[in-house]
DNA sequence: CGACTCAACTTAACACTGTTAAGTTTCGGA
DNA sequence: TCCGAAACTTAACAGTGTTAAGTTGAGTCG
C-alpha cells in the first residue's frame, strides 16, 4: 500500500482532470475550441503536461467521446422496458434522436467526422446490449423478424438495423449541420423525427390482413 | 476591346485558376489537405494573391461547393424523365446517393459540416428544379401529394421531403463518416441505400385496396 | 544519511496554419 | 512623362499541435 498506489491514484486524478476539463470546453464551445492550451489554462498546467497523459488530442478527443457511447446506450434505459418489438423499436429511434439534439458537440465527433481507424480498446463492451447501443438496436430488430413483424424478405437483421439507424442519424445530422441553413423552410424538429420513425418503421412491418 | 476588358478577363482567369487549384486538392486529399500555402504552390503565386481575390478560406470553399450545388441537381437528369412520381421519387433518392458516395468530400463539405450563416448569393437559382436539387425533389413530392400516392395524413409537402432527404442522408453520411469503423459489421453499401429508398417510399405510399 | 533514479512537470522551440501590413512591380490613362 | 491604382510579393503576427531539453522533488538503496 506504500507510495506505490499513491502515485498510481494521482496519476489518474490528474487524467480525469484533463478530461473533465476538456470535456467541458468540448461541450459548451464545441471541437474547434478545444486546444492543448486552452485545456491547460483551465487546470492550470502547461500544455505539455497533457502529453504526459495522453498521446495527442486526437486520442484524448477520442477517449472523451468513448465514455459517450457508453451514455448513449444508457439512454435506451426507458426503451428496454417496453415488451412489443415495433414499439420498442421507435423509442429506441427517438431516444436516438433525443440524444443527437441533446449533446450535438459528442454526436458530431462521434457520429458525423472520420476518425483514422483507431485502436479497439473502448469503454464499452461489444455487443452487449446495455453497453453497445448498436447491439440494443439490433436485439429488437432480431426480435422483431423471429416474431414475424416484418415484411417476409426483410431476414438480416444487420442490414435492417444499419437501415434504422442511418434513417434516425440523417435526421439528427442534418438537423446539427444544416439548422441555420436558410434555403429549406425546416419543418418542426420533433415532426421530423416522428416522421422518419413512423414511415421507417411502417416501411418494414408486415401489414396484417 | 480597350485594355479595360483585357484586365477583367484576366482577374476571373486567375480566380478561376485558383478555384480549380483549390478544388482540385480538395477532391483529392480532402478538406484538411487545402491550405492556402498548397493551393498558392500550385499556381505558382504568393499566399497572398489568393487574399486579392477571395475574402478568406471559408468563402473560397464556398464558391467551390456552390457549384457542386448546381452539380448535384444536374445529377438527377435521368430521373426528371420519369412520369410516375414514385418511380421518380425512388430514382431522385438513389441518384443523390451516388453523387454522395462518388464525390465523399464535396458532400462533407455541403452536407456534413456546419457553417456560419453566409451570405445568400448563390449561383443556383432558388425554387428552380432544374439547378435547386431540394426545389426538384419537393416538386417530385407535390407531384405524389396531388395524384393521392401517399398517405392520406400527408399533407406537407415539405415535411415529407425533408424526411426523404434525411433518410438518404442518413445512409451516405454514415458511410463517409463510418466506412472504415470496424464496430458494425457493415453490409453493403448499395444495398443499405436500396432499403432506405424502398422502405421509406413503402412507409410513405397509400396502399392500394 | 547521502547519492541516485526516475516520474512529473516546465520552458523554449519547431513547423505548421490563416491572415494582414507594408513595400514593390506593372501598366493604362491624362 | 508622370500618376495612380491594380496586382502582386515579402515579412510578419498570432495562433495551432507537438517535441526536445532542462528542472524539480519524492522514493529507493547502499
Amino acid at each position: 500500500m506504500g507510495p506505490r498506489e499513491r502515485r498510481e491514484r494521482e496519476r489518474e486524478e490528474i487524467r480525469t482532470l484533463i478530461l473533465d476539463a476538456a470535456r467541458e470546453l468540448f461541450v459548451a464551445e464545441g471541437y474547434e475550441a478545444v486546444t492543448m492550451r486552452r485545456i491547460a489554462d483551465r487546470i492550470e498546467y502547461s500544455p505539455t503536461a497533457i502529453y504526459f497523459h495522453f498521446r495527442d488530442k486526437e486520442t484524448l478527443l477520442h477517449e472523451i467521446c468513448d465514455a459517450d457511447f457508453l451514455e448513449l446506450a444508457q439512454q435506451f434505459g426507458d426503451a428496454a422496458k417496453i415488451a412489443d418489438p415495433i414499439e420498442k423499436l421507435k423509442e429506441t429511434g427517438l431516444a436516438y434522436f433525443r440524444f443527437g439534439v441533446e449533446f450535438p458537440n459528442h454526436y458530431r465527433l462521434m457520429f458525423m467526422t472520420p476518425h483514422p481507424p483507431l485502436g479497439d480498446d473502448h469503454d464499452v463492451e461489444k455487443g452487449n446490449p446495455e453497453e453497445d447501443a448498436y447491439a440494443f438496436l439490433k436485439s429488437i430488430v432480431e426480435q422483431a423478424i423471429k416474431e414475424k413483424r416484418f415484411r417476409p424478405d426483410l431476414t438480416d437483421a444487420e442490414l435492417v438495423s444499419q437501415t434504422m439507424w442511418a434513417g434516425m442519424h440523417g435526421v439528427v445530422s442534418l438537423h446539427i449541420a444544416k439548422c441555420n441553413d436558410t434555403w429549406v423552410e425546416w419543418r418542426g424538429l420533433e415532426d421530423r423525427a416522428r416522421l422518419m420513425v413512423d414511415t421507417l418503421v411502417n416501411g418494414l412491418v408486415r401489414h396484417g390482413r
